[in-house]
DNA sequence: CCCAGCATGTAAGAGGTTACATGATTGC
DNA sequence: GCAATCATGTAACCTCTTACATGCTGGG
């Protein structure tokens, strides 16, 4: 269920064509929640029946029609309702993990590729938060603001986290290495 | 595909049932990936057809029949394919980032229970995998149990990580809690 | 005697991914 | 002309969760 907040939330902050949520769920928001945009319309459908949104149809002259969704007094409460119920602390699954442990029963070398990959993409999406950080959070911050600048600060934190025991680990995975060049 | 490589790594550290694998996966083995026993009974099952495990049923006198699963010559070469098989990413998606976000529509100190409730379950988790680091990581260890030890790593640096930051997220919800008490 | 633990499953449903489908416009 | 972007969906499939189902043993 935690699509349909994730949306209500959204659409609070700006309401939006179905495409535009899902644009924004492929970049900004995209740090905290991620979807596609056919689960987007799905349950964009569903909270429409249900009365928790409601749609205004702008025609484009040149562009194609959009259906623009806003949050309606029932969504807001139901939006209410759903932060004050306590959440079950989400299980951790991670694969990377998995195959460093896989990797006592194989050649440990074989997952450093790997595993540049893994830390140069959390690189990247560092980098990327810390250029939000610095357009969109420096100055003063209303209230929405300064809670939009904690979500991106656990994005900071944990890039920061992973990229350190991605560093790590390979560090441990040169270690088992017995092919490696010892003197060059 | 994944919960099945999990099972084989598991499978290959030490040969089980379906039953010790579901106890393992929700404690020691749950802080890399977690799973149900009704999960794990279907993949073993859809496994074993595969010849990537092999049962031997252990009839029990006083216990019940346990089916113990190993990991076969098949399964073997299966996993190691798969560790070398570049994984995508995978996608940030954590229900409490929403909720914070969410706050901002909404009185934000009706959040504070919530964070004070993960913060708490962080720290206990946390605490348990400085046990488990104490208990089974100290002193010399040979290459299955560095890369074990690594894993926990970064269990116990995400936990780290998550605490900090509802300490950090709490500060800031108290700061817009209107009704809070200036001077006592 | 009853409850906790051992041990193995089936079934329904929700949520998510991937592939397919359509049609218009703008820029190269 | 062709590719990219805007814009909205349907359908099949897989995974995961939740509920249900069964039966045996050991300890209080």
């Amino acid at each position: 269920m935690a699509l349909d907040h994730a949306l209500l939330v959204s659409l609070r902050e700006k309401p939006s064509s179905g495409y535009e949520l899902a644009r924004r769920f492929d970049r900004s928001i995209g740090y905290f929640w991620h979807a596609t945009h056919q689960q987007i319309y799905k349950v964009l459908a569903r909270m429409e029946e249900a009365g928790w949104v409601a749609a205004e149809v702008q025609a484009g002259e040149t562009a194609p029609d959009r259906k623009v969704f806003s949050v309606t007094a029932t969504g807001q409460g139901e939006l209410s309702r759903w932060l004050a119920e306590p959440l079950t602390p989400e299980a951790t699954r991670d694969a990377l993990m998995v195959k460093l442990r896989g990797a006592a029963f194989d050649d440990p070398a074989r997952l450093l590729p790997e595993f540049q990959r893994h830390r140069d993409a959390h690189a990247e999406r560092l980098a990327g938060y810390r250029q939000i950080e610095a357009r969109d959070f420096s100055g003063p911050l209303d209230r929405q603001r300064a809670l939009q600048y904690q979500v991106l600060k656990s994005g900071l934190r944990f890039e920061t986290a992973w990229l350190e025991w991605c560093e790590e680990a390979m560090d441990l995975l040169h270690r088992f290495d017995n092919n490696k060049e010892t003197n060059p």
